[in-house]
Parts: structure tokens; C-alpha cells; sequence
DNA sequence: CAACATGGTTTAATCGCTTCAGCTACGGAT
DNA sequence: ATCCGTAGCTGAAGCGATTAAACCATGTTG
């Protein structure tokens, strides 16, 4: 593999002057200029990004951390991450953890080896001593739904509270009184909020019945707890804390031959991509994915670009998108 | 961040000894290695992996190229492949080429950058210049249905033929004598050897009525090609070269208020797990996706641990799952 | 008892790049 | 004529690890 020495001896300078070039890092005459390119393009170089990596202190990757790339939700934040940190001019990193906490730490460990300048983490599965880690080598992270900006820390909060009111306001207009819910996970900050935010809505309701029921955000899950939950609750509406187990209600209603939305109304939350799909479509709390991942990165970038800079919350909106899932409850 | 260097005054040994112990590359006497064990522990010591890869002249990451993280298809290969790698201590890294040949030069680009070992290429757009390229730094790579085994490349070749057949063997079996194709973007090698094995099938039934429609692998583009195609062919069944536009089918067949499966059915292709979720079911031609994933990995890490080794042409199995989207044609 | 193998450890070169400080040549100001 | 500022480039010191080769006590052996 060609390396700068090379480059520079054809092209009669020295190795400072084709890093000069190469990184337009100083002014450097055009002749000159010309002349790197075309022996750095004539030899096939390509910087060697360890090397750089080691003598600036930090590598050029970003990590993302996500629960489950299986899950639908992810991919695409992934994607639109990705897309914003290339335009930085940075590698991302995916890393898995399988809602595993010791899985999260040991991506943290291989992230600090890899001296990644920043992190962004889409799962709720991090403890406060991974965040002192992190923060105490001076790497920043972005973190979903924590609420704990500080330095080089910032964090992005997802107003579920207006998306799931919108949904619950829309079920008692059609005239649901009788609620069933299935959360997530119980250790998940995200499920916790999203419950939260569900009761609060109906806290001040004595005149509507709710049922509530723990899962996993799995499409299995979502199947057994609605069964569960219909077995005892003669619920005419059913919310579910992400869109699987949604689409795992749905199924549920269609074995035990209740017609959607006819005599039940389902609900998702998420939006993902086949919420628009299923039959019938889904109804659901839009979740803005594509700019969360966005976000994400913009956020990670203005900590790390910008060491000074304390951190933020970011905030943002989500909304009900109605489609054929939910109608007025049955006789 | 710690060094070795701090790890090896603290042991009171030198960073060679350090360098050995952690790698356990030497042995080292018992006591020694306890002392530099400890010291690394109390101060918190993560390897540099810069200062590794650029030492021992590449890194520990290899690429993972695919095309479309946001279609399910992959996220489950990736993931599958990412523990494998992991298990060998190789990070992976991902990158979405969104079926763009540039973007593909430019992911391979920033891995020869990343002094990666090898890369897996899940996607049909790569020309040859890339094999070369990588071929020619000595970069190891499996190609998903390239059919190019050779010195550093390996190659998965995904049975389609037989699943294939099975899913046409069952719709003729079924009655079927007019039978749609949705195939994918003319110029992907996966979705032409989809549409050639499925024509093979077919050459010799002169009874069979065929009709071909290339799309784009997104259920927008199925529904479209589905109503293009059933405008002017009275098909009985349709079958799609993923389950994406299989799906964009079934809506097509719901909007126009054919019922599926009694007056048409319908097959998909890959068996993403979404498929088992529609209503009804999707019957489709199952590809092991997580099998392809680890596959992808031991392939790869074959040709990379033992560089002297020759690639190989791996197979995968394609097999055919009835679900309820096929049935006897309607009258 | 000298010569020697052996296990355990260190010394030092090296990987490819960035970047600070220093050098040269040239033109304008004094 | 001398000095200085500046533009353009080079020299060289690291960055943090790996690893070949040298080194030094030991115990083994003829």
C-alpha cells in the first residue's frame, strides 16, 4: 500500500507538504499542490486512518449504539445517522446490545478502544456508571430519553406525551371507555415514559376503564398480552407501546375472529414503515425517525466539534397518524 | 487515557512485558502477569487500537457492504453477521450503499482508508473494478451471488433455483396457468438470477401463460408493477422476487377488491418476518437469513486468518413456505 | 566446573501520519 | 545596504502499540 513518503518522493516535496495538501491545512503554492494530487492519485494512496487516528487522539468513527437493529424502528435512524455523519466526514459504528446492559458496556469498552471522539445511544439500557465512564474520559454522548444534557453530554427527548394524548383523545372521541394497554419492557426508560404518559392522559377520567399489561415489544408478546388482556377486560380499545406488538394484537383479534377496528380499535406507537401496510393500516403515534437520526448525529457532532460547548436536550414532536385500525367501539 | 506505558511503570515491568501479557503472545512469569493484570485494572487501561492496527498494518474491523439497511432483509443478516464477528474480536463495520454503485466505490474507499482485512458485499452493485482494486491491496471479500471464488474472494451463492421451483411446482400444482412476475431492478445479479431460475422453471410448460414485470424491490414499486400487470393480463397468481413488492401486491389485489388467495395468489420472496404478519399470510420462498449472515462472517474470516487459503463458493438453501396467500385459482 | 540451553524480561526499531518550529528566498521598508 | 516580514516548504519529534533480537539469571549437562 502506498504511503505518504512515497507520494511525497514522487512528487518531490516532503511528507509534511503532502499532509499539508492532502488536508488543506495550509496554504501551499498551486504548482505544488498540483503535483501531490497527481502523484497521490497516480499511486493509488489512501491515507491510513489508524495512523491518523493515533497521532490526533481520536479516529474519525462515531459510535451508535441500538437495542436491536432487528427492530424495524432502528434501521432507519441508522440509516439517516449514517448518512449525516458521512457528510462529517465520519465512520459509524453500529453496535447491537440486544436490550443487554452488559452487552451495552462491553460495546462501550470497545468503543473507547477504538478512541471514538462521541457516542450516540438509542437504547435506555445504560446505566449511570457507563455514562461516568464515558464521561469522565471526556468522550460525549448522546443519549435518548434520559434527560441528563451536561458536559459533553446531550440527550434527546421524544414528547411522547403529545403524540399519545392525540391518541387517547382520539379513542374517547369515537367513545372508548374501556382501555386496554400493553407496555413495554418495565426496566425501559422509554416504555416507562410512554406508560406514563398514557395514564396521565386518563388520570382525571373516572369514567373510563383501563387495563394495563407488560411486554416486550416483540410481535409474539404483543399477541400474548392482548390475549392475555381480552381474556379478562373486555376492552373495545387496545394501545400498544410500539407497532409490533400492535401488529401482535391485531393478530390476536383476527384468531379469536373480533373484526379490527369494528369491535376493537388497535393502536401502535412508532410508525414504522409497515404500520402503513398491515390490514387493516394501522393507526399509530408517528415517531419522526428519520430526523431523530439526525438529529443524533448533529448533536453529537456540536459536542465534539466543539469541545467548550455544554451539552442540550433536543426535543421532538410526535403525532397520531390515523388510519383504519381505530372506529367507534362495536354494538 | 491510561497507555502502556503508565500500565508499565505501575507493574514496574517494560511495555513489552505489558504488550505480552495482555496478548498473551509469551509466557510470562505468573507473578508478573498478575502485577501487570492489576495495574491495567486500576488504571482503567483500554488498548489503543490505532496504535495496533497501524503497527501490525490493518485493523480489526471489517466491512459489511448492503444495500438497503431500511429493507428488513438485511438487518438480520447484519445482525447475525456482527456476532459472529464479534466472537473472533473483529468489529464491523456497515455501510449502506442505497444500490449506488458510487456509493459502494466510496464505502470501499473508506475501508482500504480503515486498513480493513476483508469485507462482505451483500449488494449486486459492485463492478469489476472493485474486485480488482480489492483484490490488487490484498483485502479478502465474499460476494453474495457473484460466482467469483477465487484467490482472497469468496462467494455465497444463494440457491434460488430450488425454492424457486418448489413455489412454481405449487402454484401449477395448485391449478395456476397464468402466472405474473414482479422482478426486481434489471440490473442487480440477484434479481436477474431470481427471474432467469424462475423462467427455467416455465420454459417447458407451453400451457403456462407468463408475464414480466421488473420493479424495484420496495412495495410502492409492487403495487405499481402489480396493477401495471394485471391491467392487461388476467393473472392467477403473481409471484415477487421479494416480499417487499409481494406485499405492494396484496394491496394492489386488496385495493381493486380481489380477494387473495381465492381469485389470486400470491408468493414472495426472502421470507422477511414480516411476512408471517400480513393478512393473510404470505407465502413465500424462505432464504436463511441468519445462516447467510454467519456464513458471510466464517467465509470471510476463512480467508483472512489463513491467507495462503484459495476462497470458495459457499451455498445457502432456499426452501418454499406455504402460508394462506395461495390457493386454487378462482373461477 | 565450564559450557550451554532455557525461561523471562528488556531494549529499541518501527508502523504512517500530524504538526510545531525552523529554514530559505524574496520583496519592500528603512 | 541592511533589516524584517512573509510565503512556502522541510526537519524531526512524537502518537501508542508490536515484535525481533539481545540480555541475564538460572538450572542442566557432559
Amino acid at each position: 500500500m502506498a504511503t505518504m513518503k512515497e507520494v511525497a518522493v514522487r512528487a518531490g516535496v516532503s511528507i509534511a507538504t503532502v499532509s499539508y495538501v492532502l488536508n488543506d491545512a495550509r496554504k501551499v503554492r498551486p504548482e505544488t499542490e498540483r503535483r501531490v494530487l497527481s502523484a497521490a492519485k497516480e499511486l493509488g494512496y489512501y491515507p491510513n486512518t489508524a495512523a491518523r487516528s493515533l497521532v490526533v487522539g481520536r479516529s474519525s468513527m462515531v459510535g451508535l449504539i441500538v437495542p436491536d437493529i432487528g427492530n424495524p424502528f432502528f434501521p432507519e435512524i441508522t440509516k439517516s445517522f449514517q448518512d449525516a455523519a458521512r457528510l462529517s466526514g465520519l465512520e459509524t459504528i453500529v453496535m447491537n446490545t440486544n436490550y443487554d446492559l452488559q452487552r451495552t458496556r462491553d460495546a462501550v469498552d470497545r468503543l473507547m478502544s477504538l478512541q471514538v471522539p462521541g457516542a450516540a445511544f438509542l437504547t435506555s439500557q445504560v446505566d449511570p456508571a457507563i455514562r461516568l465512564a464515558l464521561s469522565r474520559k471526556g468522550i460525549c454522548a448522546v443519549y435518548l430519553d434520559h434527560g441528563v444534557a451536561g458536559p459533553h453530554i446531550s440527550g434527546i427527548a421524544i414528547d411522547y406525551e403529545h403524540g399519545i394524548q392525540a391518541a387517547v383523545a382520539h379513542l374517547l372521541e369515537l367513545g372508548h371507555r374501556r382501555i386496554g394497554y400493553i407496555g413495554g419492557p418495565a426496566n425501559g426508560a422509554a416504555a416507562r415514559r410512554r406508560k406514563l404518559a398514557f395514564l396521565d392522559c386518563l388520570s382525571a377520567r373516572t369514567d373510563v376503564d383501563v387495563r394495563m399489561m407488560d411486554s416486550d415489544f416483540s410481535v409474539q408478546g404483543g399477541y400474548f398480552s392482548c390475549s392475555k388482556l381480552l381474556n379478562d377486560f373486555p376492552a373495545t380499545a387496545v394501545m400498544a407501546a410500539n407497532d409490533m406488538m400492535a401488529i401482535g394484537a391485531m393478530h390476536c383479534a383476527y384468531d379469536r375472529k373480533i373484526p379490527v377496528p369494528a369491535e376493537v380499535s388497535i393502536v401502535g406507537f412508532d410508525d414504522i414503515t409497515f404500520a402503513q401496510f398491515t390490514q387493516p393500516a394501522l393507526t399509530t403515534v408517528a415517531v419522526p425517525r428519520e430526523d431523530i437520526g439526525q438529529l443524533a448525529f448533529q448533536a453529537l457532532w456540536s459536542l465534539v466539534s466543539d469541545s467548550g460547548r455544554e451539552g442540550m436536550e433536543y426535543a421532538v414532536k410526535t403525532g397520531l397518524v390515523v388510519r383504519q385500525t381505530t372506529a367507534p367501539p362495536g354494538r
